[in-house]
DNA sequence: CGTAAACATGTTTACGTAAACATCGTTCGG
DNA sequence: CCGAACGATGTTTACGTAAACATGTTTACG
């Protein structure tokens, strides 16, 4: 190992064996000929005459100095590091989000610290906290997308500000979301603006989703603010599958000319039963997804959906977390976002009595 | 603010105002009547008397301590993070190796450090890379999935093990990928098996990935190995419009029986393509696709396609990368894991000459 | 021309942890 | 029953950085 290489500075230890060691401000200050206090200047951008500046930066240049994240975390207190918890990753929106906050925060000089957990449970996600909590993050984001079950049982951690990706309002939380009633009333109005008598459901997992839960809600008081009565609810998951499943009951009953599914995925399983009973869509009947993901344009036929402005959502809750991290008062409570309804060829006018 | 609450230890600042901070070890000791150290090695499993233990815990317990990682990591110089530097997070295979990778991550006591790329050149990535080494981790994980460009221009950090996750193999770096050969292989002989005369392909972005490339070269060879000669390429990115363009195309050619996909997203703008010009999949035309999503199963029909070993693919490369953090010498090279054929119902025998 | 402000740099110190070394009491083998 | 080995704990120190303070050197203005 040759001394003094660009990459490094060896030194001598009591083995007398020489190991390679990251440049450290010292380093650069005794090569530069100044203070390592110079050094950080230099390096925090503070007063330094021109000369010395560009005599420091050429020894940081030689030696390839890097500071130690480590050592600054610990003299500032800060960490430059945004923890982001999540439950699983097949979950598109859920990925979108954490995009838009991967751009914002590397754009903001911090970095993503991620977890994702496999079982969502109430106690996975406070050990999760309490991990992040010891690793160094100045704040958290939880995207909870879709999942009650922890409510206020969750221990948030005390000294890291957070900020949740959530339907629900947790009104002592600041918290962010798609607004998923108004959502789920563009898509059923939109339905029911083409005349269909009537529109059924399919839901996602309600039991542990806020999110499809309120979809659901929302389909059931737009029907009756209509003075309809709501038909029976079909769906379980999230799944394209379950989809399928419910698509097939609601093929083989007549009665159905309009369904509103709760994502875009549980859409092409319909669709999918549709076709193979011979129900035309949407000459028999028209289907509604909810996201718009990448694909959803190019289903069979294209697919008229809810449009979550992921983007906005993330970058609100970015926003939101980079205030209370800068100590402002953050108000508690839950920012709502609107949804857009894309139409494209998967919905059309009631075909009435003719079709049957 | 009570003094001596739960949660921190209240300070007296020369303000006069006191303020929370987090409890250290010195706090720990003070309480417990023991010296930092004896809390030091508490808190990792050291030599310590039962009952002192006992007391150093309750202490804790009391003070909501938590290790402060930023020292320790000073300390120790290891951080306990894996950096992953992605490109978009818009595509399915690279989240499930993310997904996998946070998993294990997690279970070997790491954090994620995640950096995605919007834009990815050769400068963004070092730029990137320089970033992640700058911040705080052991071990780095390029996912770079379907991006060429950069070959040996890429910048690696010197003094940070990394482990790439991409279907080209750079002798001198330790990298990991699904055979894209292999899986296209087995796409075309199974359609060739089926007794179509030859196979057609839609390929993805060949020119800046190198899956695409991969892929698209092993349909030509396994043609030919046949003694066929390919026909002419359609396509362009991966997404599901590019393949609905091609598949406008191929509808309207009488000729094309068989066509193999570089991905599920173009098959499924095939099908569209092919529905939309009344050509019956798989009564007409074969289609095959690549990936496996989650919900190929549900496109109508529902979609014969290689599936990726994604699981396998990011715990091999946690693995290596593990072990190379550990100081262990792992060898450079390429890794392959091998894909499956998952055949479902939009591939069929040929139907010779009766169709036309 | 003198003195204060502004500038440029150096010195000291503390952040929280854990390795290295030091100390003291206890146990055990010959 | 004595010394060695061991067990339990305390003390010192260093990791790399940056705030706070100190020092010296210029500039500016009455």
């Amino acid at each position: 190992m040759e001394p003094g290489r660009a990459e490094g500075v060896t030194v001598s230890q009591s083995s007398g064996v020489d190991r390679l060691r990251a440049a450290s401000m010292a380093d650069v200050a005794l090569l530069a000929g100044v203070s390592s206090q110079t050094v950080s200047r230099v390096s925090n951008g503070g007063i330094v005459a021109e000369k010395t500046r560009e005599r420091v930066l050429a020894a940081m240049a030689e030696l390839g100095y890097r500071p130690n994240s480590a050592a600054r975390a610990l003299k500032s207190g800060r960490f430059q590091s945004v923890g982001v918890l999540m439950f699983t990753l097949h979950n598109t929106g859920s990925i979108r989000i954490l995009d838009t906050i991967a751009v914002e925060a590397a754009a903001g000089g911090y970095s993503i610290d991620l977890i994702s957990l496999g079982d969502p449970t109430t106690g996975h996600i406070t050990e999760a906290l309490s991990r992040l909590e010891q690793e160094a993050v100045d704040g958290i984001i939880l995207i909870l997308e879709a999942h009650e079950l922890l409510e206020h049982s969750i221990a948030f951690p005390a000294r890291v500000p957070s900020v949740l990706v959530d339907s629900q309002s947790y009104d002592d939380r600041i918290s962010v979301n798609a607004d998923q009633k108004q959502g789920a009333r563009l898509a059923v109005e939109h339905l029911l603006d083409l005349g269909h008598p009537t529109v059924w459901h399919v839901s996602g997992p309600t039991e542990t989703s806020n999110a499809a839960a309120e979809r659901e809600q929302s389909w059931r008081d737009t029907l009756r603010s209509r003075g309809l009565v709501a038909p029976p609810v079909l769906g379980g998951n999230w799944g394209a599958e379950s989809g399928y499943k419910a698509g097939v009951e609601l093929a083989a009953n007549d009665e159905v000319s309009a369904v509103f599914c709760a994502n875009d995925q549980i859409a092409l399983g319909v669709l999918r039963a549709m076709h193979e009973h011979g129900r035309r869509v949407p000459d028999d009947v028209s289907v509604v997804g909810f996201d718009d993901t990448a694909e959803s344009s190019q289903y069979w036929p294209p697919l008229t959906t809810v449009r979550q402005n992921f983007k906005v959502v993330g970058e609100t809750a970015f926003a939101l977390l980079r205030e209370a991290m800068l100590g402002e008062a953050v108000e508690a409570g839950l920012r709502l976002v609107d949804n857009e309804l894309v139409v494209r060829s998967s919905t059309a006018a009631y075909p009435g009595a003719r079709a049957r």
